[in-house]
DNA sequence: TGGTATACTTAGGCTAGTCTAACAAATTTA
DNA sequence: TAAATTTGTTAGACTAGCCTAAGTATACCA
């Protein structure tokens, strides 16, 4: 029977930053996780040490940083989380990339399992509609190009 | 010009449960706080001095408590975040009602105003087109129905 | 109206997660 | 290859937000 390690919002977001550093660039460093997670790098250190504890990252001192198995798996799923909620947020509610970025950054580590599956599948599902036509999401477009017919938006 | 008072989930929390108090009871007690919020009287007591030097809770020693017009305000976005919430995550992800409230209690603390806004507006969308006959919601109820006829369903 | 129960407050401790400052190792470069 | 620079580590301080324990005020009722 495997054991559910709850995470903090923080230690969820270290892990997610190895996994992207190392999609990136192949490496993740303790100062470039510093950097992705605005932290200074003794930070960033601490926080390597609880989750080396906890079996979740392999790393030695001034040696490479990795994610073990299970680090890899929480890792993913968090990622996942966010990749989701930010497509919601710009394909679907049509939010500026920033703001999305930052809610999708929040609400991962906040959304339960159960409730992440059902957006997903809803998301899914919309899209779908999305693609027979039988929906369209409201967008401001119309009063754009009145303003510009009507040279509004003339500077 | 008005300052923004950026508050921790923590303090939203009990700026909340004042305003849900005295609506449901007419009065807002520090036991009943901690009840409400599930911690000790003692960390009400601390949260309410910080409240009451930020100026958005009125309270004295052994007095009532009760908020100012600016913490009624914050408390009103706050809730109504978790109203919105809620209700997109039982009546459009058809989420049961215990996970919904636990998401919707985390989540209204990370949600922006923009993305909030943005998914008030699409809820309404939602509504309407689903009032038109123009959208189904995907359920499982086949599934059940197969279940039951079945006999699978027996104990 | 005085004693008991309940509610509120204060003091002080603990943990997680951050920081700065100082030091150590590794890497770069002249 | 030695010095300089960069990167990583450690120690220790600080804050927020919780707790327990003990003290203080209020409320109830016999």
């Amino acid at each position: 029977m495997k054991k559910k390690l709850k995470l903090s919002s923080s230690m969820e977001d270290y892990l997610a930053a190895i996994a992207r550093l190392k999609e990136r660039h192949g490496v993740a460093r303790v100062r470039d996780m510093g950097c992705f997670l605005h932290v200074k790098s003794s930070s960033v250190n601490s926080a390597l040490q609880f989750l080396s504890k906890k079996g979740l990252v392999d790393h030695e001192k001034y040696g490479l940083i990795d994610l073990t198995p299970e680090g890899e798996q929480a890792a993913r799923i968090i990622q996942k989380k966010y990749d989701v909620l930010l497509k919601f947020f710009t394909k679907i509610l049509n939010i500026n990339e920033e703001t999305a970025m930052q809610d999708a950054c929040k609400i991962e580590h906040a959304i339960s399992h159960q409730t992440f599956s059902k957006l997903s599948k809803f998301i899914t599902y919309l899209e779908v509609e999305l693609d027979k036509g039988k929906l369209e999401l409201p967008r401001k477009k119309i009063n754009k190009n009145i303003g510009i017919i009507n040279g509004k938006n003339d500077k």
